[in-house]
DNA sequence: GCGACAG
DNA sequence: ATCTTGTCGC
């Protein structure tokens, strides 16, 4: 799929902060998804081994989690991970990944953070302005802020809090297992996002299409 | 200065 | 993320 902007990746930490706190103005984080309307959703992932990176989008239906396409492309790791710039260390090979893409999903689903975020532009949110397309984000682990522990039983949310503001979730999508922390990242809201990640969630703790571009990502491809 | 810290 | 065996629980 054709990209809606794009932008060099040659950046120094500092910089790539200065591209964030211009960034997050543009953010959308605040609109309803249609769940009625979706058909299809992709799952997004990168994989590193020695020194190159490989991403993974699947795209399947939904509901019905079929497989429609996987795009998969590798890129020479360069960027460090920083807590807070990940996109800067994933961003271009995925980049090379969506244009590979043939089908444009309804929504993205992201293995990192959104909305939740020092500065709110996650890597969710900050691909989401370049692909144009509603994304929204699921990590393993809560970046920043603060949250209550969720109730034990499967749909039990908690808000997460940063700074006086609500940013994310942390959502049980498994029960009794450790919590995902979910948040929009660009032209969704929490609720929506907590509905969606809930509905492609049915078994396991993590997304059905997290879980396809986790095993399309891993050391095979 | 100290602790926290997506993948 | 990646390195790695066994092991506790449903």
């Amino acid at each position: 799929m054709k990209l809606e902007r794009r932008h060099s990746w040659s950046l120094s930490p500092k910089e790539a902060i200065a591209l964030q706190n211009d960034l997050r103005h543009e953010v959308i984080a605040d609109r309803p998804l249609d769940l009625s309307a979706i058909r299809t959703v992709a799952g997004v992932d990168v994989s590193v081994k020695n020194e190159v990176s490989q991403a993974a989008v699947v795209v399947m239906t939904f509901p019905g989690f079929e497989p429609v396409e996987t795009a998969l492309a590798q890129r020479p790791t360069t960027f460090p991970y920083v807590p807070g710039l990940l996109s800067f260390r994933e961003g271009e090979v995925l980049v090379e990944a969506f244009e590979k893409l043939r089908h444009t999903p309804d929504v993205f689903i992201f293995d990192g953070s959104g909305y939740l975020h020092p500065r709110r532009v996650g890597i969710a949110s900050h691909m989401g302005l370049w692909l144009g397309v509603p994304t929204i984000a699921n990590a393993k682990n809560r970046l920043c802020g603060t949250n209550q522990e969720s109730g034990p039983e499967r749909g039990a949310w908690t808000p997460v809090i940063d700074r006086g503001e609500v940013v994310g979730a942390a959502l049980r999508t498994r029960p009794g297992c450790k919590p995902v922390f979910v948040s929009p990242g660009h032209l969704a809201d929490l609720d929506t996002t907590i509905e969606l990640i809930m509905a492609t969630s049915p078994k396991y703790r993590l997304p059905e299409p997290i879980r396809r571009a986790h095993k399309a990502a891993g050391v095979f491809g």
